[in-house]
DNA sequence: AAGGAGCCCAACCGCAATTAC
DNA sequence: CGTAATTGCGGTTGGGCTCCT
């Protein structure tokens, strides 16, 4: 315990039950002033810290789900140590979380399978056809909604018409060709510059990004002429994995 | 029982990015 | 514009816990 100055280290009930006080009264934000206002002997950075990792309301504790675990890897291996972005596909979880969650469980055991991974493909090849029958998650086309929030005021109300919807286009072979069509069209428009309209010029570049990943990756399998079934699926967790991101919000399901 | 090795995770630190002026 | 203030991010640390010898 530091005589004058602030305080380091775990926090204790009463520093928290100050801070969320703090923090119900005068709202998130302005982090400077909130040891003073809270009465707490913190520095701001340690205040908000412990307010967003910790306190704040909707934070989920414990266990990693499969799931979850599994969204951590793909986007990973898309992202890298982007621990935030990572953490905003995660509903609940804090960037700190996951990237601990990383360090003490994923990045050895990925370290240790990729090794023994060759192994196995090589043996799967011979059975990979039987799995072409599992489960096919088809992509789903999305037209934009006149309510979304980012379409009010001074939105372009010309958007519809540059992403194309899925439809009965005879020159398209199949449905998962349509809506490869549809993906790339619809990144084409995401690289416009020129989207005032959206909320960041960042939050624009991050889902561009990541929008880019997958796709990119999903057209590389294609070319590589990976299984129908494989890509199909890819494009379908693509599609589920992007439906809460805000980006999103511009469409109607 | 003791102690030490290793793991986990909350918290710290430095710097980058963003915002305010 | 420039720059100061503020916020956010990611690497890293260290304390506490468990397990093993």
């Amino acid at each position: 315990m530091e005589h004058l100055g602030v305080r380091k280290g775990a926090w204790t009930e009463e520093e928290d039950i100050l801070l969320r006080k703090c923090i119900e009264k005068f709202g998130e934000g302005k982090w400077r002033q909130v040891p003073f206002k809270a009465g707490l002997r913190r520095c701001h950075k340690s205040c908000r810290l412990r307010w967003l990792t910790y306190l704040k309301p909707g934070i989920k504790r414990g266990e990693f789900a499969e799931d979850e675990v599994d969204l951590i890897i793909r986007l990973h291996k898309l992202l890298g140590n982007k621990w935030s972005l990572i953490a905003g596909r995660l509903p609940g979880r804090t960037s700190n979380d996951v990237k601990n969650y990383w360090n003490c469980h994923l990045s050895r055991r990925l370290t240790m399978q990729k090794g023994a991974q060759s192994q196995i493909k090589s043996i799967n090849t011979t059975t990979a056809n039987a799995a072409v029958a599992t489960k096919i998650i088809m992509p789903k086309p999305h037209s934009f909604s006149p309510n979304s929030k980012w379409l009010s005021g001074a939105g372009p109300s010309t958007i519809a018409t540059q992403v194309p919807k899925m439809s009965n286009n005879p020159m398209l072979e199949s449905p998962q060709e349509e809506s490869t069509v549809w993906w790339k069209s619809l990144l084409a428009y995401v690289d416009q510059e020129d989207h005032t309209w959206w909320p960041k010029s960042t939050e624009v570049g991050q889902e561009k990004d990541l929008l880019q990943s997958f796709v990119a990756e999903e057209m590389e399998m294609m070319g590589k002429d990976e299984d129908k079934a494989t890509v199909e699926n890819g494009f379908g967790e693509l599609d589920n994995m992007l439906l809460d991101v805000d980006l999103w919000g511009l469409f109607e399901t």
